[in-house]
DNA sequence: AGATACATGTAAAATGTTACATGATTTT
DNA sequence: AAAATCATGTAACATTTTACATGTATCT
């Protein structure tokens, strides 16, 4: 389960509350591997059980307590093995792409209008992720060691969304006659 | 649901078998959503409670009958009724993102290694695309309106193959020392 | 004789999404 | 006073993956 991984990836970088988790995942790491605090939940109480994590009721002032989640030596084991294990070459699914597939059986100026759509938050993401970059990693050429995963991933970020706005541009010079 | 939308569009471009369906999840259509044949199987018996298509036994010789399901009217309005909904901006969701990300956390030989493995299924599969571009479609400019949607979204196979390709290199000489 | 292609399904388990549910505190 | 943030969960439903199940016909 890859969601696991995910978490443990971040609880290494810093142990933190189901809640702080999911606002992670609105962010940094939801760059590629998005989740919902529901499922969050869900999944911590499941490597409590399993032992790869244990949690650590912190009581606050002003605001709820929270129950913060620690990474064990057995997760840490866990995450190391799963870095050992080939990853299958990832494939592309994409709505989109069926609904660019379908075009003649549908709605042509709506598919058109989607494209459009489709760049723009395409757009907006990679914006984003410049910002990004540009705040954390102003001189890409001297990114520390511990930074340099975190900041590669971004790059595959702001390539992937480039790649989609290009896309959506060849789209739509091609159908916009 | 778009395993459903994909099945539509599929058979409108051609009536066919489950079997022959799994045939185009493994090719064509397969190369942005995939599904097997189980899961096939199991939403074409949905699609037809649903009235979106009807089969028609076709018996044949030296081989087993097969079912070939055609689109009806309400599976085009449901399809035309699809293609007017706005699709989201799809966002990126990758186990080997999460992989490179927990570097620091792993064994970072096998995580090279992954990388260059990963570098190398993605040149796979980009030199599988451009050969199937090449040979339906000699000559870009030529491409009938007909076809245009099939030649496009290949074209978006071979961006995102492509920009995976140049991320893993990217990766490879920001980390291989 | 064995492997591959054709052909269609069921069932269980894992994952993911959406809706429901609650309550305190801080900011506008 | 209302909205947003902090905080944690349950339940129902949908989807996907993996394993099980069967049988014919063609090709090597």
């Amino acid at each position: 389960m890859a969601l696991e991984h995910a978490i443990l990836v971040s609880l290494s970088e810093q142990s933190a509350s189901g809640y702080e988790l999911a606002r992670r995942f609105d962010r940094s790491i939801g760059f590629f591997w998005q989740a919902t605090h529901q499922q969050i939940y869900k999944v911590l109480g499941r490597m409590e059980s399993d032992k790869l994590i244990v949690s650590e009721l912190v009581e606050q002032h002003g605001r709820p307590d929270k129950k913060v989640h620690v990474v064990t030596a057995e997760g840490r084991d866990e995450l190391a093995r799963w870095t050992r294990e080939p990853t299958p070459t990832e494939r592309l699914r994409s709505d989109f792409a069926v609904k660019v597939r379908g075009l003649g059986f549908g709605d042509r100026a709506a598919v058109l209008q989607d494209i459009a759509r489709q760049r723009d938050g395409h757009r907006a993401q990679l914006e984003h992720y410049r910002a990004n970059a540009a705040k954390n990693y102003p001189d890409p050429e001297a990114v520390s060691e511990t930074d340099l995963p975190a900041y590669l991933v971004l790059r595959g970020g702001i390539r992937f969304e480039q790649s989609q706005v290009d896309w959506c541009q060849e789209l739509l010079a091609a159908l916009e006659v």
